[in-house]
DNA sequence: GTAAGTGCAAAATGTTTGCATTTCT
DNA sequence: AGAAATGCAAACATTTTGCACTTAC
């Protein structure tokens, strides 16, 4: 088990982030999870965060103003590149990524990149056409 | 005065912005603030940081984890594209906004872009030599 | 003068921690 | 058996709110 024992809670925590098909809240995380183990603590849901973030395999993310959500990454070593939708919080990958092509010449600065994250906000195709 | 009447509160928190080097925190703009208005009250910086973020004079930044920063803008509509050095904070524009050469492909796709922003973290010169 | 803004204290929110108990391995 | 994880309650940190007082206009 990545991160730790095979516990009951976290095993849920994994299976309701990687079965999301956008990123959720704490909140969001705790109210599903609820349903099937009424005793949890939240306390659990953020130390397994913790230990799913630690372990590369989930990743945080600020949406709209403040709220945090969680994602399971796909692969680990994904790195923040999104679409996402204002209405729905769907997230879309960008297929391409447009820094490759001027990390150069920022390097060339001597500035020496340790990470980037892209992410366009909007409205997408299916929400615009409910609108 | 943009954002209502004009304080004396609100006037240092602008100027306090508006030189900095580096986006600052809540805490940061108070710790300067006392020094001169030594009775402020932390609610009236957040009450005044809304009002700013509102007016679009400011923005919102998240930077390492979850420290929030402020920064004040130099021109309403900017947008974000920033270099920021993880040792000192400091932030560069980024010259060009890469976005704009994928932006019809996505919309293409039926995607509505409001608004993006692209960060990118790492080591800065300055920093890099005094290492 | 009056409405907006302030300071203060209290409340609300979100997150973390200590500890006794439970659960994996 | 032993270590790690959990649930619970309390502690903490951050942000928001209510209200009487002050200040800008």
């Amino acid at each position: 088990m990545p991160g730790g024992r095979n516990t009951k809670q976290k095993q849920h925590i994994i299976s309701i982030l990687k079965n999301a098909d956008r990123p959720l809240s704490i909140n969001e995380i705790y109210n599903k999870i609820i349903k099937h183990l009424p005793r949890i603590a939240k306390s659990t849901i953020y130390r397994n965060i913790d230990l799913l973030l630690e372990n590369n395999l989930i990743e945080k993310f600020h949406l709209n103003d403040s709220e945090i959500f969680y994602r399971f990454k796909e692969h680990r070593n994904d790195h923040a590149h999104y679409i996402i939708c204002n209405e729905c919080k769907s997230v879309y990958n960008l297929p391409t990524c447009p820094i490759r092509e001027i990390e150069a010449s920022i390097e060339a600065e001597g500035f020496t990149i340790k990470e980037h994250q892209i992410q366009i906000n909007g409205i997408c195709k299916h929400c615009s056409t409910n609108m």
